[in-house]
DNA sequence: AGAGGTACCTGGCAGC
DNA sequence: TGCTGCCAGGTACCTC
């Protein structure tokens, strides 16, 4: 579900509900996520008062006065926010208590995400460090990518998807990016110009703002903090419509499977 | 060191 | 209707 516009988009929800708010509670109700959750972690966070939220890749970090969470939403996690007098239901397996009444609650069926916990400076915890640059940020452009594909012996939109590269690039906009940018996702990284990395780097920032801007994808189940789908669906051009004819020639849409993820394509528009 | 495959887990859906 | 098999937004970790 989540790629980095949907993480965005929960971050921008929960964050109010959250900064400067102290915890009452927390209540984890299945502890068997990607890792388990440490056992001591109710009584580390109750008390304390939230001091920051920010994103790095996919991973949501919320400081507190001492420690700092780590939460991830994997390939199916999501956040609410409630109230108090809404039952749980079978796949909600972490609550956030704030003492101004709200629940932050935290659903994940197939239990790839994570809530970690740390005491150090989150930016050196071993699931961060090895992060590679912000899509959105300048430091990721054409001449960062470029230099990177000349290292690697790999097909493109594998390279954009690696994280060590740049985080955050999930395999819904890699698709979106690689069409924008009229690069076939099987081409070999090394083989692809200077000008076509300069148009996939803007590629990958104009999908994934335009995609924040309309709060994610709903593809199954991603829902905003409210609840509520996002609206980027309806923007697609080639992801999941494969045999369908390309908005902007017509050609019948091609997946192919790359690195054991889909991946679509027109054959006309993308070299 | 890099590339490629596997594993984690549940639910939804197509096909029979 | 019910079963089986396949597929799904991520990414760590294994082997070669």
């Amino acid at each position: 579900m989540p790629e980095l516009p949907e993480v965005e988009t929960t971050l921008r929800g929960i964050e109010p509900y959250l900064i400067n708010q102290r915890i009452a509670g927390l209540t984890v109700r299945n502890r068997h996520l990607r890792w388990p959750v440490d056992a001591q972690l109710e009584r580390k966070v109750q008390g304390q008062i939230v001091t920051a939220l920010r994103r790095r890749g996919k991973y949501i970090l919320i400081s507190l006065e001492q420690g700092h969470l780590i939460v991830h939403l994997g390939m199916s996690g999501s956040i609410r926010v409630l109230t108090p007098d809404i039952a749980p239901q079978k796949h909600d397996h972490v609550d956030l208590l704030t003492a101004a009444g709200r629940v932050i609650r935290y659903r994940d069926p197939r239990r790839f995400g994570a809530w970690l916990w740390t005491q150090q400076n989150p930016e050196q915890h071993v699931r961060i460090t090895n992060l590679g640059v912000e899509p959105l940020q300048s430091e990721f452009n054409s001449e960062y990518l470029y230099q990177q594909s000349r290292k690697r012996r790999v097909k493109i939109k594998t390279l954009i998807m690696d994280g060590s590269i740049v985080t955050g690039v999930g395999n819904i906009y890699a698709s979106e990016a690689l069409f924008r940018a009229g690069v076939r996702p099987g081409r070999g990284c090394y083989r692809v110009n200077f000008a076509a990395c300069q148009r996939l780097v803007d590629s990958i920032k104009l999908v994934l703002d335009d995609a924040i801007a309309k709060g994610g994808t709903t593809l199954q189940d991603f829902t905003a903090i409210d609840g509520k789908p996002g609206y980027f669906r309806q923007m697609l051009l080639v992801y999941g419509r494969e045999k369908q004819t390309c908005y902007e020639c017509g050609a019948r849409i091609r997946k192919v499977v790359i690195g054991q993820r889909a991946s679509f394509y027109c054959p006309d528009c993308q070299q």
